[in-house]
DNA sequence: ACAAGTATCTCGCTCAACGAGAGAATATGG
DNA sequence: CCATATTCTCTCGTTGAGCGAGATACTTGT
């Protein structure tokens, strides 16, 4: 086996794995009757409120890398599912917050839920040492990547 | 530490990492005047010949979840670009081969070719016994996320 | 030869996203 | 303070990827 055979298996591992993982959004996106797109906003959504952050309209589709007039129209379709809420900001009131609904937090417990319940599953079958190996491992491979953007 | 913090900073990790590469890919599409499906359609495409596999409109609609109106307009847009070429199959004349031009090929490098050369120079930080348990692991999380679709 | 099956393509439509720009609120320079 | 520039969101008209339905061309089983 030479030197360069087992990390190319493990970037093709890699492309595969985030195919995967892209599917099966998409499979859960459709199953709601949800777009991609709508499911990438409420995973950036989810992820703000649970940081304690207050997205915008503007925020939002800076995020989702969508103009102003698309990211109006995602902020409805959002809002007529009963997933958000339009709330003018009270300190500044050119600004909109989304403020998520809990029905949305449900639905994300839904899609996140088992996966990950069954992904930390799986790493029960690694020791520390090697979970640590594979956070190393991940980290590397996301700075790469990140480096390699706006290049 | 607890015994379940370090597996779900894995998760996000993973869930970050994919996030970098789908963006990664979304910017080199844009850039190369491509849709998201096209460059899809071309990583398939590209995968198949690499393996030796015609592949036909039909199955390439079938991996990429489109409809046979849907696959038309795409390989006429890979074909207007002039990435594959149609072929009538002689042994099933209601067949057409999807042939990738050279062209692809050199896109395709352009894509992969620098990242995956960054993602191996990083790997090389790693020893034998390391890139296999992360091996493994790929290979474990590969396969919840399969299991997880379709259910 | 004919019916049924398979592979691809055409037609008309829907709707997510775009470009341009309007409207409302806030910041800033004279 | 008032005029002007800037910021944030939304509206309008358009484009085009992808869908459903069905036409067309070829193959296969009887």
């Amino acid at each position: 086996m030479s030197d360069v055979e087992e990390p190319m298996r493990l970037v093709h591992l890699l492309r595969g794995l985030t195919v995967e993982l892209d599917l099966f959004g998409a499979e859960f996106a459709a199953s709601n009757g949800l777009h991609p797109t709508d499911l990438r906003a409420l995973i950036h959504l989810l992820d703000a409120a649970r940081a304690g952050e207050v997205v915008t309209p503007g925020r939002l589709g800076e995020a989702l890398r969508l103009n102003s007039a698309g990211t109006t129209g995602l902020v409805d379709r959002l809002e007529g599912l009963g997933l958000i809420r339009r709330e003018r900001d009270p300190g500044d009131r050119r600004k909109v917050r989304l403020v998520v609904e809990e029905r949305a937090m449900e639905l994300g417990e839904g899609f996140f839920g088992g996966l990950i319940g069954d992904l930390v599953g799986a790493m029960g079958r690694f020791d520390a040492a090697e979970l640590a190996t594979a956070r190393r491992f991940l980290l590397a491979m996301t700075e790469v990547v990140a480096a390699a953007r706006g290049m």
